[in-house]
DNA sequence: TTATCATTTGAGTATCTGTTCAGGAGTTCG
DNA sequence: CGAACTCCTGAACAGATACTCAAATGATAA
C-alpha cells in the first residue's frame, strides 16, 4: 500500500479500491457488457416486445397476422423483424408468399418468460 | 363465417383469424408490453448494464467506485442511476457524503444472472 | 404475360436518448 | 463560519432510432 497515492476521486477515506479491483476482475468485461446491452435493447422496444410476445404464445406467425395481432404497419413489422433476424432471436421459413417467423434463441425465450413473470408479481421485492 | 367479408390484409387466403384472435387473448396487452419494453430498454444501454452486472457482483457500491469500476464520469453514472432508481431497479442508502445503491428487484436479477449464461453459451440454439 | 399479394428495402424525418458542462444541494471537517 | 467532497440536477447538443412513404423483390394466379 505505498504506490497508492492519490491516483484519483475517492481517495480520502480510502474507499474499497480492492472491491473496485476484485469487482472490475469478475465483472463482464466492457464488450460482454456492450453485447448484452443490445440484446437488451432489443427487447425494449414496445413493437418488437409485442412481436417476440405473439411468437412465444403463438409459435410461428406470418409477418401480416403478426402486424394484425400487434396493430402495427405491415412495414414498421418488417423493419422490426429485420433487426430481430440479424440479431439471431427470430428466424424465418417461406411457405408460398408468406414467411413465417418464430422464435429462434432458448435464452430469450427464458428472458421473455421470466420478464412476464415480473410483471405479474409486480409488487415483490429482492 | 359470414360475416367475416373483408377486414384487411391477408383476408384472400382466409388467414389465420382464429389464431390471431387467441394469440391475441393470452398475450400480455400492448401497456404491458410497454412496461415490459420499459424495463429492457433499461437495461439496454452499456452503461446501465455495466452497473447493474457490477451490483450484482459487488452487492453494494458508492456513486464513486460505480464510476470508477465502469470508467464513466460521475455525473454520467448519476444520471444513469436516477433512471434505475426511479424504476425500482435499485436502491440507495445514504453514508455520510457516500451514496451506496444496490439492486433492489429480484426478477432484474435473475434477468441478469440468464443474461450472462446467454452470452457464456452463445452458440446454443433454440 | 400481367395482375395481385406478401414482404422487403431505402430515404427522409421527427423523436428519443446519453453524454458533457455548469451549477446547486447535502455532508463532513477545520 | 467556510472549504472540500460526494452526489444530483437542468440545459444543450450530437447521435441513435422507429416510424411513414414510395418503390422494389419474390411468389402465385389468371
Amino acid at each position: 500500500m505505498e504506490v497508492v497515492a492519490g491516483l484519483d476521486a475517492c481517495v480520502t477515506v480510502e474507499p474499497d479500491e480492492a472491491r473496485v479491483a476484485a469487482t472490475r476482475d469478475r465483472l463482464v468485461t466492457p464488450s460482454e457488457a456492450a453485447r448484452l446491452a443490445d440484446l437488451f435493447r432489443l427487447l425494449g422496444d414496445q413493437t418488437r416486445a409485442q412481436l417476440l410476445y405473439a411468437l412465444l404464445e403463438a409459435g410461428e406467425l406470418c409477418v401480416c397476422d403478426l402486424a394484425e395481432t400487434v396493430e402495427v404497419s405491415d412495414t414498421a413489422v418488417s423493419h422490426a423483424l429485420r433487426l430481430l433476424r440479424t440479431a439471431g432471436i427470430v428466424a424465418n421459413r417461406r411457405s408460398g408468399r408468406m414467411i413465417y417467423y418464430r422464435l429462434a434463441d432458448a435464452h430469450v425465450r427464458m428472458l421473455l418468460d421470466l420478464s412476464r413473470e415480473h410483471l405479474r408479481h409486480e409488487i415483490v421485492e429482492g
